[in-house]
DNA sequence: GCTGAAATCGCAGGGGT
DNA sequence: ACCCCTGCGATTTCAGC
């Protein structure tokens, strides 16, 4: 199955979701423990999930200071015509962006840029500023990181 | 060890975050085999990952859009005065909002808000706005969604 | 970082409601 | 469609080296 259908979500799966966002090493036992299920249906209800494209994976978070970035910066890119190439080129070979999004407003492109250093992000940043007119915000601190995503509420 | 001194690590390492960051859920004994290891000596590693904090957990990755939620926006966000009081609360009851990052410039605050329509958009970015002005921007995709962090090369 | 033993887990099949 | 039970090979976890 494949398609960008949206999927149908019990209670139960919501649970689950919500488990393996805070603990994706869960095992099954105790996952089906933690959402009132057995075994074999706590992995049936995964495997589902998984195959119905709504987990995507399963990632370890690293914390990008403690690993010798101390930098997180949030670059805009003003980029001009529909000449994606170069842009992706640049995504390709810099493994210090680590998120790109496309959007809609003046600025095109949102980017995160992890750095040792100032002095590595404006050679990154300028590196990016070769593509088109860049602002960049370099982040203090993440109030809040990230979150598990939950049902819609209304 | 606490505090935010940063981790040594070998290029071993390095190895097992660039495995576990694309699958969370590799067993110690595979992941073991891939980067060369015993299953012991791979369960010691990421443990020793973990406690030192460079491994902040292990997240099951959902597809927003499966989920129902259809729409993703980055908004910027304008915040008045150092009174976070009320940005923190409505960061606490608004699960909508994933991300906010603290940043320097002009817009104060950068968030990642999830709806599952335009409409629904409308009515959290006016939430938001009563706090400060925004702007918003809406994802169109997002070419690099995320990267798998790998060591500073230069 | 390896070895070896006991407890646990993952997975596949079969069956019940 | 959803869940449980059983069996077996693989894995985890603990000890000691």
């Amino acid at each position: 199955m494949t398609g960008d259908s949206t999927f149908e979500l019990d209670s139960t799966d919501w649970r689950v979701l919500a488990e393996l966002q805070e603990d994706a090493r869960l095992s099954y036992a105790e996952l089906g423990r933690r959402v009132g299920l057995g075994a074999t249906a706590a992995t049936d209800r995964v495997r589902r999930l998984v195959e119905g494209g709504v987990i995507k994976g399963f990632r370890a978070e690293v914390d990008l200071e403690r690993v010798g970035y101390g930098v997180l910066a949030v670059v805009r890119l003003r980029y001009p015509s529909g000449n994606y190439r170069k842009l992706h080129a640049e995504l390709e070979r810099t493994t210090e962006i680590l998120q790109c999004h496309h959007v809609t407003g003046e600025d095109c492109f949102v980017l995160f840029v992890a750095a040792r250093n100032m002095r590595d992000l404006e050679r990154l940043v300028g590196r990016i500023a070769s593509l088109g007119s860049t602002t960049t915000s370099v982040v203090y601190s993440s109030p809040l990181p990230s979150r598990v995503v939950t049902a819609p509420s209304g």
